[in-house]
DNA sequence: ATCTATTCCTGGCTGC
DNA sequence: TGCAGCCAGGAATAGA
């Protein structure tokens, strides 16, 4: 599922070949996608030029001459330039030169268009690279609960999805199910220090495919090769060799090293 | 205000 | 072999 490290690579393939073009058509293949009725997302898109692209979070913004688009892959989405449309097009955006093409199979991504940036998307905490030592720990005692729903709460920290969550904590030697606002002062530095060298080397690899991931290229990624936790139920952790473990917290997949990480 | 459960969606997997 | 039923999960939403 795309996250942070995903579509940042994404963005850094797309950003050369689409700054600059205009807008020439946009065909909406299905509304389910659009956040207003297809012909008033092709209104407001068509003519427009697109100025720069951007990424918050898991969410990528292409800054228009009036409003912006944006973005978001939820689960299964691919945005690719250039592509032939296939059974799981949503979205054809035609531009001045080449296109983008928005599949999505379940179509729980969205591609849409905003006079200003919308509240969603201002609401977002900040991205973990961007967040100082001291300033990831005291927003960690602000909140009560277990750690790994809180990383994956956007609002406190935006960009980790359910992967890296998941590889980060077991990089810092922390439970899932951990109380936040209670981790000592080493845990937190260790958690932040995790995130940023998880993330760096995600992007490094240009991301994860677990399933559906591919870049805009329709590449896949090659960090799953690099996953310790993630998808490994019952594998051995490659820190200690105990049977990684797979529970459930907050309703997602949780994958974790019982000796690595203990309660 | 903050936290938790439910909903959306469909290809692939499980088990009878 | 065929097919019903379940599962994956990010974020909006409703409820506690």
């Amino acid at each position: 599922m795309p996250e942070l490290p995903e579509v940042e690579t994404i963005l850094r393939s797309l950003e050369p070949r689409v700054t600059g073009r205009r807008i020439t058509s946009v065909k909406v293949l299905s509304p389910l996608v659009a956040n207003r009725r297809p012909e008033e997302l092709v209104r407001h898109l068509t003519g427009q030029r697109i100025h720069g692209l951007r990424r918050v979070g898991k969410y990528m913004i292409f800054d228009l001459d009036s409003g912006l688009m944006t973005v978001h892959l939820r689960m299964t989405g691919r945005l690719l330039y250039g592509a032939r449309p296939s059974a799981h097009t949503r979205v054809v955006v035609g531009l001045s030169r080449g296109s983008l093409v928005f599949d999505d199979m379940r179509q729980f991504g969205r591609m849409e268009w905003h006079a200003a940036m919308p509240p969603n998307i201002t609401r977002l905490g900040p991205e973990p690279m961007d967040v100082s030592v001291t300033e990831f720990c005291r927003l960690l005692r602000t909140r009560r609960g277990a750690i790994k729903p809180l990383l994956l709460n956007q609002t406190f920290l935006s960009g980790l999805g359910n992967i890296y969550v998941d590889e980060s904590l077991h990089q810092a030697g922390i439970h899932p199910l951990a109380n936040a606002a209670k981790l000592s002062r080493t845990k937190a530095q260790r958690l932040h220090a995790a995130m940023v060298e998880v993330l760096t080397s995600a992007i490094r690899a240009g991301g994860s495919s677990i399933s559906d991931y591919v870049d805009s290229d329709g590449r896949r990624g090659l960090f799953q090769q690099s996953h310790n936790v993630y998808g490994r139920e019952g594998a051995p952790c490659p820190h200690c060799g105990a049977a990684i473990r797979r529970i459930v917290v907050g309703q997602r997949g949780t994958h974790f090293c019982p000796a690595c990480q203990k309660r």
